[in-house]
DNA sequence: TAGCTCAGTTGGTTAGAGCAGCTGACTCTT
DNA sequence: AAGAGTCAGCTGCTCTAACCAACTGAGCTA
């Protein structure tokens, strides 16, 4: 019945065609819309908040969300820690799968990206240089570097997808296992990576990849580090 | 805040190591663990349900949940709705995903696949073209190929990803365009994915399969339908 | 011993009250 | 007249208290 709640909003979301920051009826006038208690609209509202399918201003009202991939990366996230803990190789297999979505999109890509994009990936490797010369590659480098990568497919969902998995991937390393990548490394393969889309040589470039993905892989093979002992 | 009580749930799982159906406290027993109220325990227990981090029994008790992809779909193909009736080609988006995933994950699969996967997918197409001859093939023939195939990697992840991801774009499809495909063409593409797997060679395994994703993308292609005009 | 009944536990729902954040109009000052 | 400060009104947020509904298990009855 409550999930019942959930649905009909979905419904008069669908119905009434509201884009991404229409605002909803208010919690009242849901309430007398839905014939239900304001506790039970409330409840719906927050698990749709969660799903991203709804968001809430406080004090300002309740608005169609923008079903963003964010809800997802939460949820990923967390079921890699659990796992993690539980002794899985939990994170090993979210590398994986981005492994497979980027070798899969490479295909597409060798030489369809745009001039001005490759430009821009060369100032994003560059700037992985500099950095990598006085510590550590940004983590925010990294992720728009293999954002930008993958703009010119022209699909939205394929982007927010793909920095989904990079979020959910980087932030439970940073959390769990922290071997901070060797920057040199990282920038040799980036660069490897950029030419390679750039001189339009598919397999080439799906190798390159793949040694980047390989190069995290060995690093997460070493015992995972369990906070303590159960 | 309420927010943070979600946290404080999730906390709760991962420092007691607990896994999935475990018991969690009860609702008056999380009351005094959080020190707020019911009605705030409930809406960050909904929430969490939502996420599929866990799972409410009535009259029986709250417990971590399965943590499967189930929510991703719902999300995904909430999104791909709502999108594709404001005139965004989300389906084909969602298309491309798959596409990109499954191209991604061949390369690793020519040739591994064991014997006995092998002859479960014989089976299947079998069971495919049986179907096609008295009308078109079910749905969950189709879905347990795709399933079937990549099991070998033994990635559970990727294996719920892929399968929420055609859940997705199935239940999609299914309630906005449903252009059922020719029932032959689809057995013979899946006949030559298999074949083209067995032989080990991947170019041919990944040229199968983009010739499958090119034939239900051409379908997208024609306008889409929209239920009125706005 | 088999089956039923009933009390107790758990989550589900409702109601009403007060708190907190934001907006916009009104008013006072400059 | 222009600007800033204030206040009334919306909005969502939290709490309390009570009752309903589903399930379990112990105890009773046949």
């Amino acid at each position: 019945m409550a999930h019942d709640i959930q649905e009909r909003i979905k419904k008069l979301i669908i119905d009434r065609r509201l884009p991404s920051g229409s605002p909803l009826p208010t919690e009242p006038e849901l309430m007398e819309l839905l014939g239900v208690s304001r506790n039970s609209v409330r409840e719906a509202l927050k698990a749709l908040v969660a799903m991203g399918i709804v968001e809430i201003r406080h004090g300002f009202g309740t608005y169609v969300g923008p079903m963003s991939m964010a809800p997802m990366i939460e949820g990923l996230a967390f079921r890699t820690v659990a796992g993690h803990y539980r002794g899985e190789d939990s994170l090993l297999q979210l590398l994986e799968l981005r492994e497979a979505m980027e070798t899969g999109l490479l295909a597409r890509l060798a030489g369809e990206v745009p001039s001005n994009d490759l430009a821009e990936l060369d100032a994003l490797v560059d700037r992985m240089e500099s950095e990598a010369a006085v510590g550590a590659v940004t983590a925010e480098t990294d992720r728009a570097f293999h954002s930008t990568l993958y703009r010119c497919l022209r699909n939205p969902l394929l982007g927010e997808v793909l920095e989904a998995f990079w979020d959910a991937f980087h932030r439970v390393r940073t959390d769990l296992v922290d071997v901070p990548p060797d920057p040199k490394v990282t920038c040799r393969q980036h660069r490897e990576i950029l030419d390679a889309v750039r001189s339009g040589d598919t397999l080439r470039a799906e190798q390159a990849v793949r040694e980047h993905f390989g190069n995290l892989r060995t690093r997460l093979g070493s015992p995972s580090p369990r906070p303590d002992q159960a």
